[in-house]
DNA sequence: CTGTTAGCGCATTCAC
DNA sequence: GTGAATGCGCTAACAG
């Protein structure tokens, strides 16, 4: 184990004091060309980073952190994503992080509208941005970057921004995923369907297209022989989403898979299992607590799963970078894995899930 | 966000100094009976812990970790436990942690006999086992035990130790999961085939044991009308493997799902590729770069695989919290997730597995 | 512009 | 047995 390199050990090999590395490290200026070479060099050199938790408890200063997300239920998705930062805020409690939270109604563009419009007047350090509008969020971005606040994404990027990081998921290659498993479960003389979200104007759908894009991707490169057919759930009236739901079953006999491109599958499962029809299988997104239980009663066959949590607790180790290190890897788009949950994996992913 | 307590505001609130306070917190002794009641009366209700960081910085001594594993290849599973393991070094490098790494064979008894048998004489403060022969195994916890040497399981469990923490996938759980993709896989009256590891006498084998019981339990709970066959693959022979392998094939045209329940698959799928058997979906495990190789070119169709470098990682962490915070949580067993991993969700798994 | 100094939370030594 | 004092690597305020 090498000797961790100090301030100090800076500080005498450039001839100069550990005040002055300090200024440097950090950017505060007052500082002569000179000197600033002379450290610089050996900075580079040595490869120098300081500890950033001593960094930490000689900071007076408390970075205050604002999280701008959907409302985020325990148990759903935007609930773990929480939880990830959460976690991040407990697991570095030593980094002096005021977090305050402020949800908006993913479903509500004016809710959403008001809420980025209060982001700046809470004079934050840094931001991180769950975002489902594009141009809330777009003029959202404008503004942190006018006043130099970092920001990273979670869950999904905006085009034409400038994050310090995004973490999301290939919402392309998830719907691939999906077209691979839904050809391997079923027979190929079968017919299978996708089904979209019906929530028109929320851009979020945006996900849900990159899937089925990526779904129908696949079958035309792989299997174009295969027949899919498309519909849509309604969120909004349950007993107008049995009825379309069965319609769609019986017009269509020969569909044995259906993909639900958003984390509604348990809506078509729960249908499907009290009209007991057992030969459908069923895949969607997130581990959500319904769609937990349709797994654990066989009645979808797998969830597609893109670590919300982890994404949380990233976002925050991020900002801690950005903050503490002044590092800023911008654009950095980093990629969640896409779990494939079933029936025998799911408990253990439950436990790494909600921890 | 709550102002963290120090040992200086425990000292304060039981009427002590904190020099008493950190006498107690690490068991130092030469404390009085009503002073150690006063401290902890106050640690409990506070709930108070030492920053693990500012408790480092002002530590003068290095903590010697030895890591006795089989050898560990780059790419390989033993190879991705030591990367976990390095991660964590990294990611906590201002904690003083010595690392010596003690290899064997995983092969050869006789090496991991010596290996283990050095290990005392090095003097650690804490060990990571990768267990591979169990009566070798033991011997060395009961020699750690008698030392008061913690130590932690990776990969695998002994019985009769008493190891920290252990970190390991549930083999039955990877067998069940197998299991159900085999059979989903493949239509209903067509075959399966199950290939164990010939290597006589290596208890690691243990795990591929666990997996075949797991794989059995499910096809007799859920699918007992499947058919079966069961075969081997000598690692040692190549031509003869290939013999064995087609001769198989040939005496069971039927088979038409394959789980080699070893990081093997890879050799399987080569010769069926090469005989150009395409037909034949299999299923096997660890994300080695072989397997890796032929999920690419589409000869395996899923590998599972156990997070060995979170493994790694999740053992470091957890010797950490015993060596510094004296938390012993016996025999706890944390199960590793089983990812599935297909052709669409590799990339970014292996983004994730190799950093 | 720069070096010095005090103090962050903690471990440890040394008087008392 | 115990408290005070010192130093760990670092930041920040201050005096030059």
């Amino acid at each position: 184990m090498a000797k961790q390199v100090t301030i100090k050990d800076i500080a005498i090999m450039s001839g100069v004091s550990a005040g002055t590395v300090d200024r440097i490290l950090h950017n505060r200026g007052n500082v002569s060309e000179a000197s600033r070479a002379a450290v610089e060099k050996v900075l580079m050199k040595t490869g120098y980073r300081y500890n950033i938790h001593t960094s930490a408890i000689s900071l007076k200063k408390a970075y205050k952190i604002v999280i701008a997300i959907p409302t985020a239920i325990p148990g759903e998705y935007w609930g773990m994503i929480q939880k990830g930062i959460e976690h991040a805020l407990e697991e570095y409690s030593d980094i002096k992080l005021d977090c305050e939270f402020s949800y908006y109604n993913q479903f509500d563009i004016y809710s959403c509208r008001s809420s980025f419009a209060s982001i700046a007047d809470r004079n934050p350090n840094a931001v991180i941005i769950g975002a489902t509008f594009a141009s809330e969020t777009t003029v959202l971005c404008n503004k942190l970057d006018e006043n130099g606040i970092p920001y990273v994404f979670v869950d999904a990027v905006i085009c034409d921004t400038h994050p310090s990081a995004t973490y999301s998921s290939d919402q392309d290659a998830c719907g691939r995923i999906v077209g691979r498993l839904l050809n391997l479960f079923t027979p190929k003389d079968t017919e299978l369907a996708v089904f979209g979200s019906r929530r028109i104007g929320n851009e979020r759908a945006n996900n849900s297209m990159k899937r089925m894009s990526g779904l129908k991707g696949y079958f035309e490169e792989l299997a174009p022989y295969r027949v899919i057919k498309e519909s849509k759930i309604s969120v909004l009236d349950p007993e107008e989403s049995r009825k379309n739901i069965l319609g769609f079953l019986e017009r269509n006999p020969l569909v044995k898979g259906i993909a639900v491109l958003n984390s509604r599958g348990y809506i078509l499962a729960d249908i499907l299992a009290a009209q007991g029809i057992r030969d459908v299988k069923i895949i969607t997104f997130d581990m959500t607590r319904n769609n937990v239980r349709c797994i654990e009663n066989g009645s979808i066959s797998a969830i597609i799963c893109q670590r919300p949590k982890l994404q949380g607790f990233f976002a925050v180790k991020a900002l801690i970078r950005v903050l503490l290190y002044n590092i800023e890897e911008k654009n950095m788009h980093h990629l969640m894995p896409a779990d494939i949950i079933i029936k025998e994996n799911l408990p253990i992913y439950q436990e790494i899930y909600n921890e």
